[in-house]
DNA sequence: ACAAATACCTGTAAGC
DNA sequence: TGCTTACAGGTATTTG
């Protein structure tokens, strides 16, 4: 766990929970305070209600506990995830003003500068958090099936046409997938503040489907490396 | 400025 | 079975 002073919880002592936001992929607990408890899970981490005589799970790096609304606990088995309180009066807190606009509300118009000139990988810019927040592995490869685009085209060489695709799909799968509660994998790391799995793997078209017929045409579906990443595709369907 | 590689951790699955 | 290796949803940092 990341930034985060052992006395960090303790700032909180005595305050209210007044609202909860997000940008990216950034999750803000704001407090009567002013400050504002700053979480990101990274690839294992959890947020989860629970009542005080739960067993602890293991890997729980910190607990909050409120007077009759029970516990919220972080759970991170890989330690990547990130907590730290921030005395920012509007989010997103100082910390965070390298982000990008969030992904959910992201024009053909922010995609075509983000995109203009650059000759990394599609893919690798959709993932960029200070070009767009909140879009990684899995919803890149949806949305670049969804606005039938390779992954691997250079990103500077997309057209206006494309563009608007590529906003567009951007909308729709990450709409869906909140609407679907978001994507559990085998895994099953990912689970909503109440343990409940995900749903929107189910409707992955793409992701993690390497051998399997595409969905739309039938033809495999392939697998190939974007820097360290893996990167899932319709040969026939994305151009 | 941009792009690519690497490091950070633990858990799990695959391969031998 | 037991061991080794590769890989996993992310991002900061280093290197080119």
């Amino acid at each position: 766990m990341r930034r985060h002073p052992p006395e960090l919880l303790a700032q909180l002592q005595g305050q209210i929970l007044s609202s909860v936001g997000r940008h990216g992929k950034y999750l803000f607990l704001e407090w009567s305070g002013g400050q504002v408890l700053v979480v990101h899970l990274r690839m294992s981490g959890q947020l989860l209600a629970a009542r005080p005589r739960d067993p602890l799970a293991p890997h729980t790096h910190a607990v909050l506990r409120f007077d009759r609304a029970g516990e919220l606990r972080f759970v991170d088995p890989r330690t990547f995830g990130e907590l730290f309180v921030s005395a920012s009066p509007q989010p997103p807190p100082v910390e965070l003003e390298d982000l990008g606009p969030d992904a959910l509300g992201a024009s053909p118009g922010l995609f075509r500068s983000a995109l203009a000139g650059r000759r990394a990988p599609l893919k690798a810019v959709l993932v960029d958090q200070r070009v767009l927040a909140g879009v990684g592995n899995i919803y890149a490869d949806e949305i670049c099936f969804a606005a039938r685009l390779r992954p691997d085209r250079p990103a500077g060489g997309v057209r206006p046409h494309e563009l608007r695709r590529l906003s567009e799909s951007a909308r729709s799968v990450l709409e869906a997938a909140i609407a679907a509660g978001g994507s559990t994998l085998r895994d099953e790391r990912y689970r909503d503040v109440l343990g409940e799995a995900g749903q929107y793997q189910l409707e992955h078209k793409v992701y993690g489907r390497a051998g399997e017929p595409c969905a739309k045409c039938g033809a495999p579906v392939v697998r190939v490396r974007i820097g360290a990443k893996s990167a899932y595709f319709c040969p026939r369907c994305q151009s």
